[in-house]
RNA sequence: GAGCCCGUAGCUCAGUUGGACAGAGCAUCUGCCUUCUAAGCAGAGGGUCGCAGGUUCAAAUCCUGCCGGGCUCGCCA
């Protein structure tokens, strides 16, 4: 509703100031006045016109709402403060809008378009931890806000199964466990779920392989071996590394399934390299003059590319470009951003080649997760091929994935650079008590600081299912005593549905850019600006409902006397910031910020609560206010059902 | 050395295309459960928006410098 409307306004306006004085402004910006009484919009455009027609704020302003007329929508537009123009909705109209279901998936600012989302990402070598949850919740919720706004998205969660961290496990049981591939095998075979799981019995061993390298070089020797035999394929090593990682990549399914995070494709890096990915992708590179081989310098005997911000770029300098970053090494292998590139080429069918596909898992809800094969089954959807990437990845890799944007733009493929995304977050720490609480050793020098760093090689760190599993066992306490009735199953159902919404709110509470640092006691507080606080808000509405015998959506349905929303302001304000849903949609997305959903979702919760205090709706005696009040009710608990849908959080039926 | 991010209430954070008086949660204190269940509501205290300049009708927001914290920058992966 509201951006519908806000969308008319601006073109109106846009119109008005090229006909009266033949301006024409680059933004047309719209506020929302501090209180909703002075109005819905709020314009602060004649301050910006004041220099321009040389005429004071107040007197542009009074002349705009002079000839602004009648709006549709609209009530009237008044001018404000020192110059405002502000535009005050007709609220029964409005409020006609907002009763009627948004058809945001057809509208939005992403609708038909195709888009790749790649988050996760995990080594498949270890149990997944709090900071991989922050990559996957953000993800999973960007994935959802852009299937609202209309976009057909491919979720991918890329497998780098050939790395040096898989390498160090698969060490780890040539050597120091000495156990050969059947015993892996039953060892897969005979775990359960965590923390007897296989990706917990990895994570051990990968902190204690990571330790063994530091005794002596030969380790290292063997470690350098191994990942050369992984990458090269067809030996023991590469067996084993294969199966680690199968099992593993099973396990972080799970995890994440726990939270409601699916993907369609495992892209994985055995393929890239055994698929001659590279090789294609170089080829294109030398044509296009994007690479060259260095003959002097310290790059000497390389194939470099020039960095984008790099001097010697600027400036031409004559001579070798000691700035230029590395593709192909003097001993003719591969960098990471090598690959890279050509995994990317690929993403937007720039390749000329695509993997082999596979099934891989069948998600009880219908969903076909596919993974790379180098030879895989006939017939499989087609991935890749998209109009815009957002790649979920932490700040520290922000390099290399600006190399490859600018090597997608060296190429001609100015449209593609311009669309592919670093979704770039900070990353997870524990705070120095956390890290206490866990269990381990702090150094001095470690006590001093703000926070620890989480670390695989060490083992330190929270894990996923850990976190999961204590913050239903918090949850499932809090439901046993409120509701003794229920059925075993029942109250583990709401206490999980509880459990998750804390999880998921958890980590979108806060803007990208800032460090978590983790802490039990807030990630499980149920309290305050918390995921159960707006689940309870549903709730709390839910009962109301079902103690009316009429459903909300009965209620939604049917006619209501709006005219109760003119005097009454708090009221409209629940009806408007429910009109905004698609508002903050498009605002996530254009920003690319899933924290304004859990702060639209925490606020509307808020304004709920309020309202459901002061407003006792089954003993209203005014049949029609009553009505009324059921209507804003409704409105208001389908809004809040659908933004925490957006973060794949679910209402539970009781709280 | 170069680049990026951060610095707002005791703590954790919003305030993102400059806009009307700087907000929320937690913690502290005071009230409210025979109510549509209190995982809630109402109220109180708490601020040199790191510092200093500048641009602007208007700066927490933009620019410059400085201080403090973090990250990145390899023919490693």
């Amino acid at each position: 509703m509201y951006l519908e409307l806000q969308q008319q306004l601006i073109q109106r306006v846009r119109d008005l100031l090229q006909r009266q004085y033949d301006v024409e402004l680059p933004r047309i910006v719209v506020d929302q006045p501090p209180k909703v009484g002075l109005g819905e919009y709020a314009l602060p455009l004649s301050f910006e016109l004041a220099k321009k027609l040389r005429k004071p704020p107040r007197k542009i302003a009074e002349e705009i709402v002079a000839a602004l007329g009648e709006v549709p929508g609209f009530e009237k537009f008044e001018v404000a403060g020192a110059g405002y123009i502000n535009g005050r909705l007709d609220r029964q109209v409005a409020a006609r809008m907002v009763l009627s279901p948004e058809r945001s998936t057809k509208t939005g600012s992403a609708a038909g378009k195709k888009i790749l989302v790649e988050h996760t990402s995990i080594n498949p070598n270890k149990a997944a931890h709090v900071g991989h949850l922050r990559n996957s919740i953000l993800g999973d919720t960007f994935v959802r806000l852009l299937q609202a706004a209309g976009a057909k998205v491919d979720v991918q969660n890329y497998i780098d199964n050939t790395g040096v961290q898989v390498a160090d496990v698969v060490v780890g049981f040539l050597y120091l466990e000495k156990k050969g591939k059947s015993e892996i095998e039953a060892l897969i075979a005979d775990s359960g779920p965590p923390p007897r799981s296989f990706d917990y019995y990895c994570w051990d061993l990968y902190a204690r392989v990571s330790q063994w390298y530091e005794e002596s070089k030969d380790n290292l020797k063997l470690r350098l071996q191994t990942l050369h035999d992984i990458e090269k394929g067809g030996n023991e090593a590469a067996e084993i590394g294969k199966l680690i990682s199968n099992a593993i990549i099973r396990r972080h399914l799970e995890t994440m399934e726990r939270l409601g995070i699916e993907y369609d494709f495992l892209p994985q890096e055995s393929e890239i390299l055994h698929l001659h990915f590279w090789e294609l992708a170089f080829e294109q590179l030398k044509q296009k003059g994007v690479l060259y081989f260095e003959t002097e310098g310290k790059n000497k005997g390389c194939w470099v590319m020039k960095r984008a911000g790099s001097k010697a770029a600027a400036e031409g300098t004559e001579g070798p470009d000691e700035d230029a970053k590395v593709i192909v090494r003097s001993n003719n292998t591969v960098t990471y951003v090598g690959k890279d590139i050509a995994y990317h080429l690929w993403k937007f069918g720039l390749l000329g080649k695509d993997f082999g596909y596979q099934r891989f898992y069948h998600y009880p809800g219908g969903r076909q997760v596919w993974i790379s094969a180098e030879s895989g089954e006939a017939d499989h959807p087609h991935f890749g091929g998209v109009n815009a990437i957002y790649n979920v990845i932490d700040s520290r890799q922000e390099d290399p994935q600006n190399n490859v944007i600018e090597a997608l733009r060296g190429m001609g493929y100015a449209e593609q650079a311009d669309n592919q995304h670093h979704f770039s977050y900070a990353f997870v720490v524990l705070t120095p008590r956390c890290a206490e609480e866990l269990g381990y050793e702090l150094s001095a020098e470690d006590k001093e600081r703000p926070f620890i760093e989480i670390s695989g090689r060490k083992g330190f760190g929270v894990k996923a299912d850990d976190l999961i599993d204590a913050l239903i066992a918090a949850a499932q306490k809090e439901v046993d005593t409120r509701h003794p009735e229920m059925s075993e199953s029942e109250r583990r159902g709401v206490a999980t549905q509880i459990a998750i919404g804390a999880l998921r709110y958890f980590m979108l509470k806060f803007t990208k850019g800032s460090v978590i640092a983790f802490d039990f006691k807030e990630a499980l507080s149920f309290e305050g600006e918390t995921g159960p606080y707006a689940q309870y808000a549903i709730v709390r509405a839910t009962n109301i409902f079902r103690k009316t015998g009429q459903s909300a959506e009965e209620i939604l349905g049917s006619e209501t006397d709006l005219r109760f929303l003119k005097e009454d302001d708090e009221l409209w304000e629940l009806w408007l910031r429910a009109g905004q849903l698609s508002n903050m949609v498009e605002q996530c997305i254009s920003t690319a910020e899933p924290a304004y959903a859990a702060k639209y979702a925490f606020q509307l919760a808020q304004q709920f609560n309020n309202f459901y205090h002061q407003h006792h709706i089954l003993t209203e005696t005014d049949e029609a206010r009553k009505g009324f009040l059921l209507a804003t009710a409704a409105v208001v608990r389908r809004a809040l059902i659908e933004s925490l849908a957006l973060m794949g959080i679910e209402a539970p039926p009781v709280m």
